[in-house]
DNA sequence: TGTACATCAGTGAACGCGCGTTCACTGATGTAC
DNA sequence: TGTACATCAGTGAACGCGCGTTCACTGATGTAC
């Protein structure tokens, strides 16, 4: 039966939040249609009514989760300035807690892989997410603008890679020392000072 | 019709490659067991003849793709020693060949996320890779035991993050220019010396 | 504001399709004599 | 070494299943008067 315009919006928003944690703990595509309109609390066929295809909803949940985290980033640099707000960022993305909890996570590490293979929409999803945080990092470390954005460039790919890494390990202690290890080597990317400048 | 034992060494074999590279080209999920079948030459009916199950071909092929990382980094060692061959390593890992050719790339960048949520084997074979790969990058590395294990493993996250990054590029010039970022991470992770030791 | 009716969000059965897996069959291989 | 026969690698049709998508239907919503 027909609902109300919001309660509408509100159903389009759940879907979306649904479809970005279920990517990211599942896979995109281990992660049927019927999965995420279940998780809204929704039954599969109305789907269409909100998303002209899947591919469609991956799109906007990608962008979602990309949002998400820079969203948060952002908040977190105004409120308590560059410097520090990043440097806990790093902290809060190398932690046990991250390494858990896949779908509220980094959306990069988790569907990277995946979507480099897969339509331009969704490639460009990520990209878009990526180039967004990159510029962010970037704030938080000294330098000429050029090196800025590489050492960010760098910090990223080291935070994404360190990640993927610490959520193969078999045990904890291993994951610790995984987690530890790539948060010396992000640290040597946001705080390295060239010798020769 | 029945071939020779030593035909059918072969053609488990050639199944083990093409399914090692098409899981790395287009995913595991998205590579069917025909697609595989197809590709060593054969029809999907004789494929359970050779594995009991489609996972059980996916632990192998992932083990056989690690394997063969591992294995030309080995034999470069012998070569032409430790340092020289892991400079080259690094290099050849953050080239636009590697971006570029998924099917023969690291398993672990192309793989990793998706196999992080998938049964134990798979985590198992993909984690033995990555061991394997830092025992032999750590080679290339000075400084104390402990030390340069975790040197080794920033290294490995650095380029394992880095060439996801690089391979969600939209142009060229992107690319080379989150790889060259990659590289200079890279680089501090593997020459890095502590100054308070 | 109240009424009559068109709209359309959501439902659940049904669709065609490709998947992993099974199976009866074929005929060359490997083996027992 | 030669022969007779059991074995079994490979074939291709068939299976049940879950997927993305469609559709006729329902009934509350939104709107025209």
């Amino acid at each position: 039966m027909r609902v109300t315009k919001q309660a509408m919006t509100e159903n389009n928003l759940k879907i979306v939040d649904e479809a970005a944690r279920l990517f990211r703990e599942k896979g995109i595509e281990a992660t049927s249609v019927a999965d995420v309109m279940g998780a809204a609390g929704l039954t599969h066929g109305g789907f269409y009514r909100h998303f002209s295809s899947k591919d469609d909803l991956v799109s906007v949940a990608i962008k979602k989760a990309s949002d998400d985290m820079a969203g948060d980033l952002k908040k977190d640099i105004s409120q308590q300035g560059e410097k520090q707000a990043i440097a806990d960022f790093v902290r809060r993305y190398l932690s046990e807690q991250h390494v858990t909890n896949l779908g509220k996570g980094c959306p990069i590490a988790a569907l990277g892989a995946e979507v480099d293979r897969k339509s331009k929409a969704h490639r460009d999803a990520i990209t878009l997410g990526s180039e967004q945080l990159i510029d962010l990092l970037a704030l938080g470390i000294d330098g000429e603008p050029d090196d800025v954005h590489a050492k960010a460039t760098g910090l990223l790919a080291t935070l994404v890679g360190t990640l993927i890494l610490a959520r193969s390990a078999k045990t904890k202690a291993l994951m610790n020392q995984i987690l530890s290890s790539g948060y010396r080597a992000a640290e040597l990317c946001r705080t390295h000072r060239e010798k020769n400048k």
